[in-house]
DNA sequence: GGAATTCTTACTGAAATACTATGATTTCAC
DNA sequence: GTGAAATCATAGTATTTCAGTAAGAATTCC
């Protein structure tokens, strides 16, 4: 249930790169800029997304990184969980587990489920092709 | 958007307390055995929940914590802010809403916000009522 | 060959987390 | 009124995580 600012930087990359569907592989440094994000620290996180199949990388002078599929295939969720691991409620693992078995099973553990469930739903049904629509809608309005 | 073990152990005492109505007051020393929390943290986590109104503190021997108001008046947002402060989204704010304003704004931010409203929907509408009388029917049912 | 880029690995400073320690204060029971 | 049991207050600490930096090797375009 941690969301630090790898994602962050991870999703405003990917929007970014949604962006500039057509136009050629975008250089860490270029989103870097654009995004207001440190580079070296992007250019990690894009070499994760890539190791995740998310994005393409092109080595080499005036090389970069594309999109790897279609906006509308890339959830928000599949960025989040490659950049900050999967989605857990962080609370009630491992040896907790173990002390809810003690003493049977622990009503907490189901709030901590069903918020997991509301956070995975948001992000899972929210695609790139979604925020970078919204993107441009919002660019376009001054 | 962060959900530490602050707020993971203080669920537990609350629940812990919420079934323990009328029993007179817990100690932290026994709350903390039945629940498998360390004693002292827990201590810190009772008089924090006591600051903010949530329990009721019976100082001396003989003493402990009683829940303040009913299960039903008690929400999980509630103990949650307390012990692991606002349930905001982390991410975006400060330096970065600069950044979103440098280029208008910013579609990321609308999917946070979705998700934190998600959590907070949760959080908000789970009872410690709830969650007591969960924890009794697990109970019963073994 | 040189410049631009990704890739790899390692390092680091700062903050947060999850406690622990100590002792003062209050109160009940006897 | 003394001792035990409890909360309260404050400070300390070990470990981990976070966020980012550094240095250089490998690749590719021009």
């Amino acid at each position: 249930m941690r969301l630090s600012a790898r994602s962050e930087y991870g999703l405003l990359a990917m929007i970014e790169l949604a962006g500039r569907i057509g136009e050629g592989p975008a250089s860490a440094r270029e989103i870097s800029e654009v995004q207001a994000i440190p580079p070296k620290f992007l250019e990690q996180l894009l070499v994760t997304l890539r190791k995740a199949g998310l994005v393409t990388a092109v080595r080499g002078a005036r090389g970069g990184f594309v999109l790897d599929g279609a906006p509308e295939d890339i959830s928000v969720l599949q960025i989040i969980e490659v950049l900050d691991g999967p989605l857990s409620p962080t609370v009630c693992d491992d040896e907790r587990a173990a002390a809810c078995g003690k003493s049977g099973a622990c009503a907490a553990g189901t709030v901590w489920n069903r918020a997991t469930r509301a956070l995975r739903e948001v992000f899972e049904e929210t695609t790139l092709a979604d925020l970078a629509s919204e993107q441009r809608r919002m660019d376009s309005h001054k």
